[in-house]
DNA sequence: AATCCAGGCAACCGCTCCGAC
DNA sequence: TGTCGGAGCGGTTGCCTGGAT
């Protein structure tokens, strides 16, 4: 049985939004505000729209001082870092993005951003392929059969498998389904774990790399956004709460530790070479990286590669619980 | 000039979260 | 403590536009 909608679907309007209907909405909110109530303020405008539909409107373009377009590479590399660090989570990027939506950022990272990082994607499979037959078996089978997984968690695979590449010395151990089946992607689903708290615990016992990233190259997630302000917000600490559905621990509890007294997030890095081989972001990029004195990633030169790929897996470990 | 196709983006859908009762 | 309903979020869809053929 679900639940009533939020409106009238049939006396509802759909599709792009008219100036007129703009300016109802802007005139109304700047001279009353949204009063806390969504879903009754098109009817007091007069307006045949689904509450929703008029926050979405207000939040994404009618609000004061939006940018839309034009990201610059620190935006760029803002929301590149935080993507790898927390993943999708866009209304937390936005939020370390002033003027910018959640929704902006998430359509320019699925139509520009991504495919930037990823350019190099195809070669790289190509160059794996000949040098280790063995390993990427399962990659291949995934070019060879998308339909088994879902684009964006084919995506997210490519992404973990480029992962895998960074953590060479480890690869073939925690990428063998045999000794980590409940984590592999390809057999995870044939894993029935009743619910949330039992994958989350269950995550909490996977630690392929824990092996070998204890080192003693600390950072603050603060420094990364440019050591101007703490990258972090409410928002984000919230969303950094396990209670509230992220798990700092999964898969990476010795790597990734909460401090709370302190309200600082600290990761742990480890050192290791970057080769070509090892590389998954694109040329362009790599280029650019080669050239600066500081990392293209923005001037957070404390966070070297190797932590990008470690916290990337950890977000792939949280893809892979949302997935099942 | 017409058609096709891919990219970009606004908007919708459905789900989870969370506060009020 | 449980239920309800609004708010918020992320994934997805579908339309529009511009470039290629």
């Amino acid at each position: 049985m679900g639940r009533a909608p939020c409106c009238d679907k049939a006396n509802v309007k759909k599709g792009p939004w008219s100036p007129e209907e703009d300016g109802k909405l802007k005139d109304y909110i700047d001279k009353y505000g949204t009063g806390g109530n969504w879903i009754a303020l098109p009817q007091k405008i007069g307006l045949k729209r689904c509450g929703k539909s008029c926050r979405l409107r207000w939040l994404n373009y009618l609000r004061p001082n939006i940018k839309h377009g034009g990201f610059s590479e620190e935006e760029d590399s803002i929301i590149l870092r935080l993507y790898i660090s927390i993943g999708s989570r866009w209304s937390i990027i936005a939020a370390q993005l002033p003027g910018r939506t959640d929704n902006d950022i998430k359509n320019y990272w699925n139509t520009k951003l991504k495919k930037k990082m990823l350019g190099r994607q195809k070669q790289m499979n190509c160059q794996d392929s000949l040098t280790d037959s063995n390993e990427n078996t399962i990659s291949n089978n995934n070019n060879k059969s998308p339909q088994i997984l879902s684009n964006s968690a084919l995506e997210r695979l490519q992404l973990h498998m480029q992962i895998q590449n960074l953590q060479s010395p480890f690869s073939s151990f925690y990428n063998n389904p045999i000794l980590w089946p409940k984590f592999h992607p390809l057999l995870q689903n044939t894993t029935t774990i009743p619910d949330q708290n039992a994958k989350l615990a269950s995550q909490e016992s996977f630690h392929p790399l824990g092996v070998n990233v204890h080192q003693n190259n600390s950072i603050k997630l603060a420094e990364i956004n440019n050591g101007v302000s703490p990258v972090y917000s409410e928002n984000v600490e919230q969303s950094l709460n396990p209670a509230q559905g992220f798990h700092p621990n999964c898969g990476f509890s010795q790597d990734l530790q909460l401090d709370n007294g302190s309200k600082e997030l600290f990761l742990v890095s480890n050192d290791f070479e970057i080769t070509n081989s090892s590389r998954w972001w694109s040329e362009e990029v790599e280029l650019e990286r080669k050239t600066t004195s500081s990392s293209p990633w923005g001037s957070a030169s404390v966070l070297d590669q190797t932590t990008e790929g470690m916290v990337m897996l950890q977000d792939y470990a949280q893809m892979s619980y949302h997935s099942m």
